[in-house]
DNA sequence: TCATATCCGAGTCATTTAGTAGGAATTATG
DNA sequence: CATAATTCCTACTAAATGACTCGGATATGA
């Protein structure tokens, strides 16, 4: 019941794009070194974001990364679904879908695994990449108090 | 963000204990072809649930298993923290903790963390085994009745 | 005493995770 | 035009985890 490292860097990766992609282009390398994550990985992560239609690329020197959207229209819950796939405690297909199983002890269970997965996602999809942001700058400017 | 069937078959053997030991001991056996989970696993499984504290076991012939607490008295949460752990979505030292981390942008993600794990222990904890055994008669007496 | 049970340590096999390595393709800049 | 910076892409690997199985020791009711 963990989150994998694609999750967990994937999140903070689209943190450090939001505040430092607003007017340039974010290399791999850039990233990596701020947030200490393996450049090759972390371009595996980013590919995915990418795919998934919340970032976009730029080729050659002077290259990098942005954001599609701004940070207030993606969600937590968005970039763990790119990165995890769903996040849903099982893999059963009958989850949302109100079928009664054929096996009915199966089926008791399954009302269990529903509200988990509907908690989760209730979770992350209130949280918006925009809201990180916040908080980190608020992190920031608190430590830089003292 | 998966479940391992530890925590799944789990289950499951809890709710069949809690319909069928009622006054008699149970054996793996009967949970097993009941449930349809292999004799020698389930064993493993519900070593853990007693080493937890919600079954007992009698040794010998006739001996078998029961639970240690009415249903309404255990909750999934119970059970599921039994098989798999803790339910965070990370393992995070720091996830009940209310220190700032050294590296703030692992802080800012630490606030998604917390309200995930919250969110899941704040549901398997509001369903209890009693819940669930009300819900397997109901599915029953309505099967019977096609 | 014997059939029925739990208890328990060890071993296996497949899958997933968490990366690494290396080179091809693209492009701004001097 | 050459070059350095950059993304893109495929293949590979080591370690950990998950999902079991096996075999025998121990206990006990009939």
């Amino acid at each position: 019941m963990k989150l994998s490292t694609k999750g967990r860097y994937g999140l903070r990766a689209m943190i450090d794009l939001a505040i430092h992609s607003k007017e340039n282009q974010v290399s791999i390398k850039s990233i990596s070194e701020r947030q200490e994550i393996s450049e090759n990985y972390l371009e595996r992560i980013i590919a995915l974001l990418k795919k998934a239609g919340y970032v976009k690329s730029t080729r050659g020197a002077q290259g990098g990364y942005m954001l599609t959207k701004k940070p207030d229209q993606i969600s937590v819950g968005n970039i763990l679904r790119a990165l995890e796939g769903d996040l849903n405690p099982v893999d059963c297909s009958l989850i949302n879908d109100d079928k009664v199983c054929s096996e009915s002890s199966l089926c008791v269970t399954k009302f269990v695994w529903k509200r988990i997965s509907d908690s989760i996602n209730d979770v992350v999809d209130n949280i918006s990449l925009q809201d990180l942001v916040n908080e980190q700058l608020e992190i920031d400017k608190s430590q830089l108090s003292r």
